[in-house]
RNA sequence: GGCGCGUUCGUCUAAUGGUUUAGGACGCUGGCCUCUCACGCCGGUAAUAGGGGUUCGACUCCCCUACGCGCUACCA
């Protein structure tokens, strides 16, 4: 199996879901995983893009035991590095006859397509150079024109099973002769992949959908060299919210976005295989464990997935919640540090981080949550939260339940419900009117974790003093 | 234009000719959980693109149309 991105720019969505896939089946076939950045364009070549893909792969869990970086048997794993191959291999296609020198200029040959287009006919290139003569192309050489090699596509045509879509076959007189090598002497794409592939003795090319309409000039080429065709999996495309192809500008569904907001990589893993896939269970939380395991072809469906953020969210809610409180714990120190808390009180913090759980989606939105917790002076947090501890009922509620609180050394969140109990027996005020007081009185907010937590965290003197102050005010 | 691929609730998907009043998940929504925001639990909402065939029977097979995407490059 190997990966093939491009050093463009950015991994998204799209291309780190193949590279997962990759990874899922070399895993589950035991098989090894070759990460190959393919960089034969220099023009859109972006400059440190490599090491960006491989911190995103990296902080997935995707690893890869040859590559640029790790080496292997199969190198070198940077494809202009391997040009040397390239050409010999192109030079052999010529040799034997399979490919041609072609020395129209690129005006020409815009012209020719234009033509074409223009009669409704397709454009493709017309063979002009195919059986030049020795004289003609003697001609050619003195005009100084570089040429291109092109691939002498034959009749007939080809197919091929794709393990998730199925047969697929083309008939060849609708593909013309292609371009294999450069003027500039760089390999097209279309021939670098196969000479790679197959040198690195892949077995089976699992690639985004867009490269379906590239297959059948790859197994000419296969078929001309004698390679060994491997097995081809074409996965549907990830479409944004918008329905549209997801594209390396706007970083949107970006993999660094999602790293540096706090997203889970087992839960962006997870919601990533399950985009054209499904467990036959029907589970939608899986471990990678589960995934390796029960992942199969046939139960990719073949057509566009739109990445849905509302779900991820949801699932990232899912894997925060079940993290062990020590990895919670974790996670979070460097983002409280961040915001400009203290946490030296690991004791406390965790107590912390187990009341805010809940609301957690992301670990970004942390800093909002916790902050009632570091505060040390409480004001109410506006006219309606004034008003209401201010109220005579509000009052009695306040009384009763220092009375109560003074009866325990420590109070625990049991014992505080005990406590209000008892208040609302005493005082026959409950609901909204009993509990609201005392957690504005408490947090200045009407909103927040749930009371009985909050108590035992701020401990009893601070409860009082807290209570004491607002009666006072 | 040609060729290829695709089309089940808003979204991800299940059902690979009958077990289906088309199932689950997210979202949205109603209720419950002595207060709130959440969490959790229980319920509701909503789909086979359209038209022809084949068949006793079609989401499932075939054809046509529509729509979307890809390739048709000296991009990958």
């Amino acid at each position: 199996m190997r990966f093939a991105p491009s050093p463009t720019g950015n991994l998204h969505a799209g291309n780190v879901r193949t590279a997962l896939l990759n990874w899922i089946f070399a895993k589950q076939q035991n098989g090894v995983l070759i990460l190959r950045i393919e960089d034969t364009d220099q023009v859109r070549h972006v400059i440190g893009s490599e090491e960006g893909i491989a911190t995103d792969l990296n902080w997935l869990g995707i690893e890869w035991s040859e590559g640029p970086d790790v080496g292997g048997e199969f190198g070198p794993y940077r494809q202009s590095d391997r040009l040397k191959i390239h050409e010999e291999y192109a030079e052999r296609l010529l040799r034997e006859g399979s490919a041609y020198k072609c020395y129209c200029s690129e005006e020409e040959l815009q012209m020719e397509r234009e033509k074409a287009l223009a009669n409704r006919l397709p454009p493709r290139y017309n063979g002009k150079c195919r059986d030049l003569s020795a004289e003609e192309e003697k001609k050619k050489i003195s005009e100084e024109i570089k040429p291109v090699l092109r691939f002498k596509v034959r009749e007939g045509e080809v197919s091929f099973v794709d393990l998730i879509k199925g047969e697929i076959s083309w008939k060849l007189d609708n593909i013309g002769d292609f371009v294999i090598l450069r003027s500039n002497g760089m390999p097209s794409y279309n021939f670098a992949v196969v000479i790679d592939d197959a040198l690195m003795k892949i077995s089976h090319v699992i690639r985004g959908e867009g490269h379906v309409s590239n297959t059948p000039r790859q197994l000419l080429i296969y078929e001309a060299l004698g390679f060994k065709i491997p097995k081809f999996a074409h996965t549907p495309t990830i479409l944004n919210k918008e329905k549209k192809t997801l594209s390396k500008r706007h970083g949107a569904l970006s993999i660094k976005r999602y790293r540096e907001e706090g997203y889970i990589p087992d839960a962006l893993v997870n919601y990533l295989s399950l985009l054209s896939w499904s467990s036959e269970s029907g589970d939608d939380i899986l471990s990678r464990e589960r995934i390796v395991d029960e992942f199969s072809f046939s139960r990719m469906s073949s057509s566009s997935a739109v990445f849905d953020d509302d779900k991820l969210l949801w699932m990232n809610g899912q894997y925060i919640r079940a993290l062990k409180s020590e990895d919670l714990l974790n996670l979070s120190l460097p983002i409280l540090e961040n915001s400009g808390y203290t946490t030296q009180n690991l004791e406390s913090t965790a107590k912390i981080l187990e009341a805010v759980k809940g609301n957690l989606t992301k670990m970004s939105d942390l800093p909002q949550y916790v902050e009632l917790f570091y505060k040390s002076e409480v004001e109410p947090d506006g006219a309606a939260e004034r008003e209401l501890i201010e109220k005579e009922e509000s009052k009695q509620v306040f009384n009763n339940f220092i009375n109560g609180v003074e009866k325990y050394n420590e109070i625990s969140a049991d014992d505080f419900k005990e406590i209000m109990k008892q208040v609302q027996n005493d005082t026959g005020i409950k609901g909204k009117n009993l509990w609201m007081p005392v957690r504005i009185a408490l947090t200045g907010q009407s909103h927040g974790p749930e009371l009985p937590m909050l108590i035992e965290f701020f401990g009893k003197e601070e409860v009082v003093s807290r209570i004491k102050k607002v009666m006072g005010s």
